[in-house]
DNA sequence: GTAAAACACTTAATCGTTTTCGTGTTTCTA
DNA sequence: TAGAAACACGAAAACGATTAAGTGTTTTAC
């Protein structure tokens, strides 16, 4: 590996003016630069980020924190999709991703933030992940920028999906199109839920609809099994709703096949409702009706503001910022 | 940030002590070596991986190569499963992974190479790229550690699925199941699609199954809509094929579009396979039949014969790791 | 013509570790 | 009890870069 000292040797001058040349310091004559920089390419020079990183205090290198209590990780098709589009923006602005640590490692393990003080991250992301467990409270109220996805924590920079306005635009679709008995399963506790759910009841209250408490049940997200079991307890009331909506999309898949197991026809004789607008969801029949979330906007919102708050702290404004989804009309919702 | 030298003034010691007690080496008094640990967890000392990295020249960083011509990247379903199972399998082993910039960064560009170099990763995985950029050529011939996923280069590791045993047994299956005019519409060229086309018609040529020339098409891999116009044209011929296969599941989605639409039934009228075993294929109706990929066992392989490559070198094997999937029976081939 | 300013480099300290040699004590060994 | 091990620790160099301060030379200004 060839270094600076191997140039500033083959070049007869100090290591101080091999940096200064190959980062464009202006007290470095043009002909000596050029020289120098010519030699480096010559030579095969590589750059080395530890010694830099040393130095400088800067990794340009961001740390990911991706997991959840499914372990779906990576496979995840919304974060999936998020991730890909937060990458490839700090890609272009020079930062590599680096994830931190989930699984205990050989020997001890370190904590996350244990973990990105070691590394040495200049930011650090946070998405999908258990947002109650203690180790990410310790991560989100340290010293290193942080932003949050689909979280807000206190006095830190999030990007969250508008769920409210996802949910009311779905209900209103629904409604629309002539339904009256909306069921709604919905997933786990946690902000984003919540914000769905209150949605769900006061666009109920809006539009006069009438939402019996045996329509509204929980189940996890992403949970096809549990989305049939809820599902086939939807269907056995004395009066079935006529549209159910769902916590994500995986899960309306869960429930269509429940209900075409019933020999029920979707959408004629229930409607079904996804959640998040995965791939998978235009491909089956019918085509499932749903909220397309906006990931390509979240990611590279998330990386634009956190690595704004990296390089300019002082002026980078503390915010949740929104970001809409909008209904994707399938064929899963039909007419009453 | 607390450090070994914060540590040395608290205990009264010398640098080099500090360093020897925490690593455990045992030129110290194991009760010295206890006070320097206890003192080094009161004033939360945070190791340095950069100062680490830059007098040990080992990172405990993977990079991990992880795009294609479609821009899929981290959303293409496949290669987010084995890339998670590689994540997992290197964390538990204490290897941190970063990916490799595929992006054009602000200012000028790295090579991969000159970025595997520049971040001083111990090893690298090349995934789901194009495996015929001169880039990624330049990379494996390195001196840096390599494994590949789905392509053979030479000398190098490879963690390859079985694409002969898998199409041969998904040809079969097909064939017991009474049909005798199977459709083939295949990937673009590359090593995986090579095998498995020629394991098709070897395994055709045993079975006595006459493939006709205009039963085998090409169409780029995951891409629904070509896989639309494919199917259609199997479906104009005189004497179309009474199952068609695809080369993925993805594709395999858009063939049943188009077969719905023409009225035609699934799998009364038409059956169709598909290939990768993605989550999305359990959950439509009817259920994919399909070559089950495991891909868990794909990633931890990969992360594990790179492990090796960088620990043991001398005593590693280099050679092409093979992983067989199985026949997903879904509901999408029926019987003849 | 001379002091000051501008230019083009160099020196040397520093970032936080690791590791090779010492070196001074203690404990065996014969 | 003298010499050799064994033990426990320290000094210092090194990894590869950055950068403040210093130095000698040339140009500028009046």
């Amino acid at each position: 590996m060839v270094s600076m000292k191997d140039i500033s040797a083959a070049c007869g001058v100090s290591i101080a003016t091999v940096s200064k040349a190959l980062n464009d310091h202006n007290d470095i004559g043009s002909e000596t630069k050029q020289h120098i920089k010519q030699v480096a390419k010559e030579m095969g020079y590589s750059p080395n980020s530890a010694a830099k990183a040393l130095k400088t205090n800067r990794t340009y290198n961001i740390g990911v924190l991706f997991s959840d209590d499914n372990h779906s990780g990576l496979t995840h098709d919304y974060f999936a999709f998020v991730l890909d589009s937060f990458k490839s923006t700090a890609e272009r602005k020079g930062y590599d991703i680096t994830f931190i640590n989930v699984s205990k490692s050989r020997d001890r393990r370190m904590s996350y933030l244990e973990h990105s003080r070691y590394r040495g991250f200049d930011g650090v992301a946070v998405v999908c992940v258990n947002f109650y467990d203690p180790e990410v409270e310790e991560l989100v109220r340290s010293e290193i920028p942080v932003v949050t996805v689909d979280h807000v924590f206190n006095n830190r920079i999030s990007i969250v999906s508008d769920n409210v306005k996802g949910m009311r635009d779905l209900l209103t679709y629904i409604y629309k199109q002539g339904h009256r008995r909306v069921a709604y399963i919905h997933g786990v506790d946690s902000s984003v839920t919540r914000s769905r759910l209150s949605s769900f009841y006061h666009t109920a209250e809006e539009l006069g609809l009438y939402v019996p408490d045996e329509y509204v049940l929980e189940a996890p997200y992403r949970d096809a099994a549990a989305a049939r079991i809820m599902t086939e307890k939807l269907l056995d009331l004395r009066t079935p709703p006529t549209c159910i909506c769902y916590p994500d999309d995986f899960s309306a898949f869960g429930g269509m096949n429940a209900i075409m197991e019933r020999g029920l026809k979707i959408p004629e004789d229930v409607s079904v409702a996804g959640y998040d607008g995965i791939r998978a969801g235009m491909h089956i029949e019918p085509q499932l009706t749903t909220i397309k979330q906006d990931t390509a906007r979240l990611g590279r919102c998330a990386a634009e503001k956190l690595i704004s708050l990296i390089e300019r702290p002082k002026t980078t404004i503390i915010e949740q910022v929104v970001v809409e989804g909008k209904v994707f009309e399938g064929r899963s919702v039909g007419k009453r």
